[in-house]
DNA sequence: AACCAGGCGCATA
DNA sequence: TATGCGCATGGT
């Protein structure tokens, strides 16, 4: 990886597997909006940028050196490997996967806002999720220019009644919201401890907030806490396990089993939307 | 206009 | 432990 500083913006060149728009709307966040000129508008901790991915450089409009190796580098997992890891799966629906969508990679995100968003993200659409995000944003978080807003923190929510969140037309996942951000509030569960936790033992811990389970908590761990072996199941991965893969997936995706699922979820759900175009 | 969505809690057996 | 139902809301 190589990148320099460029009047004032940041441009990243010698990359591979990064397509930024795959990784910003392949299901897994749902704050990315894209630009009229094809690039990518979002925040992250309270900076935003826009990223430009050209033929062979990708820029980081209005970006210091200094944000970029804390902020987005990091954010982006650009000290992974995924050629590598996709060069290791040898099954053939998998590589197929990684063919066609090549350039997904997993998004380290905030682990609140990962958790947050999948408690929101429960028996609903994405179309929806974004649009109940972007009025949790609106209504509560920070105003950080005229069409900016962060992601609200945990503590601000904490405060608020299932009244107050009515307004986001999140039905009974309102609850499950609060009972998340008073647990964390009031430092019951603290995203620190989780970190250093074994996996079993932070499923556990996540699963003690209401509205978690097994699927929310896995994509947390995966999306929030960057644990690559997470592996949510939801109704497209229960899909693909039953039509392809019914002795379990293959051993080659071991320990990376979350980016596996990423990029299988993708590819199965694209091919329903094909099939949707047909008729 | 039904069916379904990156599920979960709860009751029942 | 396992199964089944209801849930708020609205996208397709």
């Amino acid at each position: 990886m190589k990148y320099e500083q460029k009047n004032g913006d940041v441009v990243l060149t010698d990359y591979k597997c990064l397509n930024i728009g795959l990784c910003a709307d392949c299901g897994q966040a749902f704050r990315w909006t894209e630009n009229e000129d094809g690039s990518w508008h979002g925040n992250v901790t309270g900076k935003t940028v826009d990223i430009m991915q050209n033929e062979n450089e990708i820029i980081f409009k209005n970006t210091e050196k200094e944000a970029f190796e804390k902020i987005w580098a990091p954010y982006f997992d650009l000290d992974r490997d995924y050629e590598k890891i996709c060069a290791g799966f040898d099954d053939e629906y998998l590589k197929n996967a990684c063919r066609s969508f090549y350039g997904i990679r997993i998004l380290r995100q905030e682990p609140w806002e990962a958790l947050c968003s999948f408690i929101i993200s429960q028996n609903n659409n994405i179309p929806r999720i974004k649009g109940i995000i972007q009025r949790l944003c609106e209504s509560f978080g920070e105003r950080l220019n005229e069409n900016d807003w962060s992601f609200p923190s945990y503590d601000k929510i904490a405060e608020l009644s299932e009244n107050d969140l009515a307004p986001l037309r999140a039905g009974f996942r309102n609850k499950y919201i609060l009972d998340a951000a008073k647990k964390l509030s009031r430092g019951e569960i603290s995203i620190d401890a989780v970190k250093k936790m074994p996996i079993e033992q932070a499923r556990e811990e996540l699963m003690k907030i209401k509205g978690v389970g097994a699927k929310v908590a896995e994509c947390t761990l995966l999306y929030g806490f960057a644990r690559m072996e997470a592996f949510p199941v939801d109704v497209w991965v229960k899909r693909i396990m039953s039509e392809l893969y019914p002795n379990g997936l293959p051993e080659c995706t071991k320990g990376v089993e979350g980016i596996a699922q990423q990029y299988l979820f993708h590819w199965r759900r694209s091919l329903d939307k094909q099939e949707g175009k047909q008729k």
